[in-house]
DNA sequence: TGTCCGATTGGT
DNA sequence: CCAATCGGACAG
């Protein structure tokens, strides 16, 4: 994919990325997930992002560096989730992939996940990070490489796109309830159907 | 070094 | 609702 599309805000990319396909060729095989569920972390201003307050550490550093490239951080202790960096080198923003459509080597993914039901394979960041096997090893990659890359696939229109608030992140002060979520409508791979949600609506309002 | 906690998941 | 489980951030 051309970089292009990372080079924008992390409030642009998020919709957009929408329908690319997330690649990971490993030495078991390839394997591939439409992205169909995705969440924009704006940066020092964003109370929800990691990089709140412009927090520059060894874990934050990808986000810092030049668009397209892969933010990875494991939580819980034992789940990862996968970021693509966007926007301007030193402007740390990133769009979290939250569900993937299963779109090539599912058994690899079935294999990796331990189960076999579609609809349970990637619908979650750290579910869809354990089918694709992207973990601490994948930090930093360029998306425009040959290991983990994406690539385009379909398009969805506006009125194939809802918003709602981002999941888990009611510990952010201001920007807890901005609709920064995006996924595919009556999709049912995304991670979960949210309480309330909206057809998506103008970039302009959702700031 | 010590403490605290999470952009999750899976089971009650 | 709740526990699992540990790397990372930060205070001291």
């Amino acid at each position: 994919m051309n970089r292009d599309i990372f080079e924008k805000s992390a409030l642009e990319a998020a919709p957009l990325l929408l329908g690319k396909l997330l690649c990971h060729r490993t030495p078991e095989g390839l394997a591939a997930g439409m992205i169909v569920e995705a969440e924009a972390y704006c940066g020092p201003e964003d109370d929800a992002a990691h990089s709140f307050g412009g927090r520059r550490t060894a874990r934050t550093e990808a986000m810092f560096g030049p668009p397209g490239h892969a933010y990875v951080f494991s939580i819980y202790g034992m789940h990862h989730c996968f970021n693509v960096v966007t926007a301007p080198e030193g402007a740390p923003q990133a769009v979290l992939i939250r569900a993937l459509e299963p779109a090539g080597g599912t058994p690899l993914m079935e294999k990796r996940r331990g189960l076999s039901d579609p609809l349970l394979l990637c619908s979650g960041p750290g579910k869809l990070c354990q089918a694709m096997a992207i973990g601490r090893a994948q930090y930093g990659l360029d998306l425009c490489g040959k290991e983990l890359f994406l690539e385009e696939f379909r398009d969805f229109s506006p009125a194939e796109i809802c918003v709602s608030p981002r999941v888990n992140v009611d510990y952010a002060g201001t920007h807890r309830d901005r609709l920064w979520r995006f996924f595919v409508k009556d999709s049912p791979y995304v991670s979960k159907v949210p309480r309330r949600y909206t057809s998506r609506v103008t970039l302009a309002s959702l700031r």
